[in-house]
DNA sequence: ACCTGGCACTCCGTCGTCGTGAGTGCCAAG
DNA sequence: CTTGGCACTCACGACGACGGAGTGCCAGGT
């Protein structure tokens, strides 16, 4: 009943399958890992293994695989933590180090996270309205259009066109410059929301329908929809590692293009447990809820600067996927980023 | 030696082969389409065909196949243009019509671009450097960083972060501030850059490093390659038209992964003869010039403003696509944008 | 000069059969 | 609790036969 060769099994396991990719069995069990028992020991303890949910056979008489739970098991309490190797350090450094606005910085993140996983990767723009306001800039683009700029503190800028009856004169986008200025520098946007109602009484009753339609806005531009950007990178990946999807790649793709899918799994995960050493969140298949998604894996960190985590990246990949390394590689990334986003 | 029918013979071939994705012999030819000859004569016909390198056989006594030529015939001399239905247009429309500013046009062209074709759609940003200048703002950040922020009259926004060696008076910003809007207020983009050379001169000596770093900035984000940025959505139907690649799709996610590859195709088909039905240009296979796109064909097309074109626009399937109706909608859609891009 | 029906030929794809080997579960003995 | 032995299952690859679609060519008809 010794618990601990079980779980010594289970691990073996799901080494040697996500390795090979291919069920395994007892023999090849015992020749390639030292577990000090015969074949038919190990087939006993992988009987309870399969009786308990943990691994499967495709077919009778096929090795097993991981199942799942099985999966589960072995990233909450059998991986051990795998450093990245200098020269990953290093492509990450390389990469990140001379990247400009944060545009830049968030692109070359994406590669260097799918470049570093070979797999699917993802990266959330800074939330906007947990950040604070640096400055507002309003400009007139000539005839009944005006363009609003918003620039926060984790160097993001949002635009936004703003469509008004008529042209405006240049001195009502001054003053709404300054007030607009006055009333949101160094706050955090969701408190600027909070103000914007009282704002329209400070200007003149003919010029408040146009302050109404730029505050409309700037409301629209920290609505949730409009606010979740994601930058994706390693698609390609994908196709490559196509035969790990055994249904195929193509619901998988969908999922992905589906951006929504990919900021609702991003936003879930930062609130589960964040046990998984460093911040690290993972999920296994069906953990993921979503029916194109089931042969799939996400793991996810947030990312920020001064310990605020402000958006979270990612990866996806097939459940048979390295864990350990690919949780490390998320880890490393992370807090490269913040490292510079902080700076 | 019915020249014609020959072409008609070949019409029918791309026609059912596109159709059926089945190589088509001389029997299914007559049964098909009502060629008024028996399947012999066809026979004939088809040898002539293959002589002469428009059609191929997969194997012998298999039906034939386009080649790149035979598909380049098609295209150039043997197809109608399908017009799209009503709820084509309609769905162009409705999707495209409550866009906000540019990013958001652009994204949900690419979008109704792919949805329509079923295929991969890129869009390509508006052009910078032959766009006007609407507005410079230089806004300060605090700490030794400033941010330039461009806005075009396409209604594109550019951000860029400067760095300098120490923070900014303000003044210093304001009147760089100045002086830059009034070096480009309303030039094109191209003819700024000449001028900026001269700038530094109305400044005070010790000011000059900081403006410097500021003009570099500008001049850096006009580059070639800053300037260039595209969209891109419908990789999904790449793994559905998945069996269309008689490799494996990865290279093809690969080569549009590296949007640079799609970025020359952009600009060499821009200077294609733009005879192909309203400014509508067409690659094929080998034509693409790209190891990893001999299975692909690219159809593009120019979009703009009142006439000038500023972009391009296009998708990329697999050489066995459905030329006339994907003309259609390239060529429908890059109307349409041009014209709310131009309003 | 062109079209057509006939005919022999080629060769791909499919299907059933069969053997092999990896892997299993169970059992009795250590 | 472990181990060796044993019978059983079943996926997979090889082999071979077969059918069918398609071809090229030829001789005869218009």
């Amino acid at each position: 009943m010794s618990d601990e060769r079980r779980l010594a099994v289970l691990r073996a396991i799901v080494e040697d399958y996500v390795a090979t990719r291919e069920p395994v069995g007892s023999k090849i069990l015992v020749e390639r890992h030292s577990l000090g028992v015969s074949p038919a020991t190990i087939r006993n303890d992988m009987a309870v293994l399969e009786e308990e949910g943990y691994i499967a056979q495709p077919h009778t008489s096929a090795g097993r695989v991981p199942t799942d739970k099985g999966y589960r098991a072995f990233v909450d309490r059998l991986s051990t933590v795998k450093p990245l190797s200098v020269a990953e350090r290093r492509a990450i450094s390389t990469l990140l180090d001379d990247a400009t606005d944060l545009d830049d910085v968030l692109t070359r993140t994406v590669r260097a996270l799918a470049q570093l996983t070979r797999q699917v990767a993802v990266v959330q723009y800074p939330s906007l309205s947990r950040a604070t306001v640096r400055h507002v800039e309003l400009v007139a683009l000539g005839g009944p259009r005006l363009l609003l700029v918003l620039i926060t503190d984790s160097g993001r800028v949002e635009q936004r066109m703003v469509e008004v009856a008529e042209e405006v004169p240049e001195a009502l986008v001054a003053e709404m410059r300054t007030r607009l200025g006055a009333a949101s520098s160094g706050a955090r946007l969701a408190d600027v929301v909070a103000r914007l109602p009282a704002l329209p009484d400070q200007f003149r009753p003919e010029d408040q329908g146009v302050v109404r339609a730029v505050l409309r806005a700037l409301e629209d531009s920290l609505s949730a929809e409009r606010e979740e950007r994601v930058v994706l990178a390693g698609t390609a990946n994908l196709a490559r590692a196509g035969t790990d999807f055994p249904q195929s790649i193509s619901p998988v793709l969908e999922a992905i293009e589906e951006q929504v899918v990919l900021l609702r799994l991003l936003g879930e995960m930062a609130e589960d447990a964040q046990a998984g050493a460093g911040g690290v969140s993972v999920r296994i298949g069906r953990e993921l809820e979503h029916d194109r998604l089931l042969e799939a894996s996400v793991v996810t960190s947030g990312y920020g600067s001064g310990g605020q985590v402000v958006a979270h990246l990612g990866v996806l990949g097939p459940t048979r996927m390295d864990y350990p390394t690919t949780m490390a590689a998320v880890r490393a990334v992370a807090r490269y980023v913040s490292r510079i986003i902080g700076s």
